[in-house]
RNA sequence: GCCUCGGUAGCUCAGGAGUAGAGCGUUUCCUUGGUAAGGAAAAGGUCGCGAGUGCGAUUCUCGCCCGGGGCUCCA
């Protein structure tokens, strides 16, 4: 990478034509642009250049923003600098990876158009420092850091930088903050500023509310459920991989499978057609191209012969591209398209992930509602909240709620937004942005807030008005006119891995009250666990075993060399729900003997009776079997 | 990504410039039991990885990797 860095009183542009013909349009606004007191960075992007380069490349930006003073950063497409260009797409995105960068100690660093041909006028300063080029290469990077590293002149100097960095990014933090508002609504759809608002008996939206407005952890301890999920042996880190890619044990991988196909039942009854589309993009395809500037999460790509891909972050693309090619009518509409995503890849920043509660690939049941107008939209969208509602009180996941409109979209639609609150019962979280910065013009989302009094998002709906445009998405109305429809994305549990997150804080959150954790019956991994008092029962159990599987129970056997009561004490650290002990007194009644975690009680039941106990409480929840063995003698211990 | 704290047996953790510690778990043997731990013995370690300073480093210094917390961000 190669740059010139040039400190100007003012430095102005005009993007003329395209230089390449495969760039994306851009809009008016985009075209030019003035800047004054600006760090303007003339850049090109090298073959070979990787994002370390880039990263690299911003910390020497940075030092010279913080040595001259300017007031903000310029980043200037500019092939002339080098003969050995990287290709376009690459160049791209590294730009991008760059502004993403910069934009961390500059948050109002502007960039102006790639590839296009541009005029540009400007008045370079004349000190000492106005004036620098640079060529960063991956080579060069490791002398350049361990030069760095040695030069404590350097060292003090940066650190200086930092902070000052800091509090100029904080300010500017701030103030981009108050570009959208916070509102409480209440039942009766009225309006309150947090700060008046009684909250009452709503103690978890006052958290919620102060979770996101302030920003401030009233207390910081591990999540509780990092520590179930190892001692459950669900899931557990995996170092040999990246950060936040995780290895599911058999009892964490049937959970998950359950939960996958209990939403997917939801959905398919709700009519949407199941489809299964790539995991990785065409960085150069002109429609992800538009759509990647509008969703700036950061991706990995994958590198094929000499093509670059991205691995998808959501099931969006896949949908709209099949979408795109499908003749619809308006009698089709409303059209759901639905795709369990293994996986969705978010190359977060490795501090922001946490456990199960934030990963860098995850599992998210991801439907799209192709609607033909706003009615529409609307309806579907509500229709689609009370789905996800349902979702969570049914699997027990306690949630605040928070609606994000554009202003002028929320003040046509405010009866309608009242709705919301009012059928909940409770109030919810408002946030009004007057601008759009996305391609929804409003959502929402249910919120769960765990132990640390955190609050992560599960269910969400939203309604884009951007993308049927971007890729070219069209049906026939009555009229016999193309129009565009509007989409809307949906995740009624949100992601899968969450949904097992919220379950494990639920129930740290129960042994802290010190009640008995335990998961629902269906989703437990084992269901009932035979526990014979001596060797003398054991041809007894296995026939009991033989006979539960084949009535659809996940049932295992402890046939280990231990005693009843440590055969019980371990059932009861796996949470088993059901615990049934075999002496002979049940081989000859033939009812057994059985504990029940829920309440603490013992109760004599026969075979059928306890099956069908465990039939009605999965009462319609899919079946699994134990993807594991199912004597425990036979089995490793994780 | 930045700041900060941590990484010692399969797990949870103690220790600390001079032969590496406990409990649980594992293996073997004894024990054949009525609803949350029966007994004994044995095995088990490159003290996260790599450099540096020491006669000597698991211990001190630096770098890297992995994890927790904070900032930022989200399904």
């Amino acid at each position: 990478m190669r740059i010139l860095e040039l400190h100007c009183d003012y430095f102005s542009y005009k993007t003329e034509k395209k230089a390449l013909k495969s760039v994306a349009d851009i809009k008016e606004e985009e075209k030019a642009g003035r800047v004054e007191n600006v760090l303007v960075v003339f850049t090109s992007i090298e073959e070979g250049d990787t994002a370390e380069v880039a990263k690299k490349a911003a910390l020497e930006i940075r030092k010279n923003f913080l040595e001259v003073k300017a007031k903000t950063i310029l980043l200037h497409p500019y092939a002339h600098l080098s003969s050995k260009l990287a290709r376009p797409a690459e160049a791209v995105y590294m730009l991008g990876e760059l502004y993403l960068e910069i934009k961390n100690f500059a948050p109002d660093a502007h960039k102006s158009p790639f590839g296009y041909y541009k005029s540009f006028e400007m008045r370079c300063k004349g000190h000492p420092l106005a004036e620098l080029s640079k060529t960063i290469t991956s080579e060069n990077l490791e002398r350049t850091l361990e030069k760095a590293g040695k030069d404590a002149v350097l060292e003090v100097s940066l650190s200086k930088s930092q902070a000052e960095a800091d509090v100029v990014s904080q300010s500017l933090a701030t103030e981009s903050k108050m570009k959208s508002h916070f509102h409480i609504l209440d039942l009766d759809g009225k309006l309150h500023d947090i700060q008046n608002f009684n909250f009452g008996s709503f103690g978890g939206l006052a958290e919620f509310a102060e979770y996101e407005t302030k920003k401030v952890r009233s207390y910081s301890e591990e999540p509780p459920h990092i520590k179930i999920m190892k001692e459950q042996a669900l899931v557990d880190y995996e170092p040999a991989s990246d950060s936040g890619h995780f290895s599911w044990r058999p009892k964490g991988a049937l959970m998950k499978k359950l939960l996958e196909k209990a939403i997917t039942d939801i959905v398919v009854d709700y009519g949407a057609m199941q489809v299964e589309t790539p995991i990785m993009y065409d960085f150069e395809h002109p429609a992800l191209k538009k759509y990647l500037n509008r969703f700036p999460a950061r991706q990995y790509v994958v590198k094929s012969d000499n093509k670059e891909f991205f691995l998808r972050f959501a099931a969006c693309f896949g949908q709209f591209i099949m979408a795109h090619s499908l003749t619809i009518s308006h009698r089709h509409l409303p059209l759901k398209i639905y795709e369990l995503t293994h996986y969705s890849f978010r190359r977060e920043q490795s501090g922001e992930l946490a456990g199960l509660k934030r990963l860098r690939a995850f599992s998210m049941p991801d439907m799209h509602t192709l609607c033909r107008d706003f009615e529409s939209a609307k309806n579907e969208f509500e229709s689609q909240f009370h789905k996800c509602r349902q979702w969570n009180e049914d699997m027990e996941i306690p949630f605040e709620t928070a609606f994000r409109v554009q202003e002028d979209f929320f003040n046509e639609n405010k009866e309608w937004y009242s709705k919301f609150a009012k059928s909940l019962g409770k109030p919810i979280l408002l946030e009004l942005f007057k601008e759009r910065y996305a391609y929804f013009i409003t959502k929402f989302e249910m919120n769960f807030i765990d132990n640390a009094r955190k609050a992560s998002g599960l269910s969400t709906v939203q309604i884009d008005v951007e993308n049927s445009e971007t890729f070219d998405i069209a049906f026939t109305d009555e009229d016999g006119k193309k129009k565009r429809p509007l989409i809307l994305h949906a995740s009624i549990p949100g992601a899968i891995e969450r949904v097992i997150y919220a379950l494990l804080e639920l129930n740290a959150m129960k042994m802290k009250e010190g009640k008995t954790p335990m998961f629902p019956v269906w989703l437990s991994p084992t269901q009932i666990r035979i526990v014979p008092l001596s060797e003398k029962q054991n041809k007894f159990c296995e026939k009991l075993l033989k006979d539960l599987k084949q009535m659809g129970i996940r049932a295992d056997f402890d046939d280990r060399q231990e005693t009843m009561q440590k055969k019980v004490r371990d059932a009861e650290k796996e949470w088993i729900p059901y615990v049934a002990v075999v002496g002979d007194k049940e081989e000859a009644s033939g009812n057994l003997s059985v504990r029940i975690r829920k309440n603490g009680n013992n109760a004599q039941l026969s075979v059928s009776e306890i099956a069908q106990l465990i039939k009605n409480e999965s009462l319609n929840r899919p079946f699994e079997k134990l993807p594991l063995q199912d004597k425990l003698s036979l089995r490793p211990i994780f």
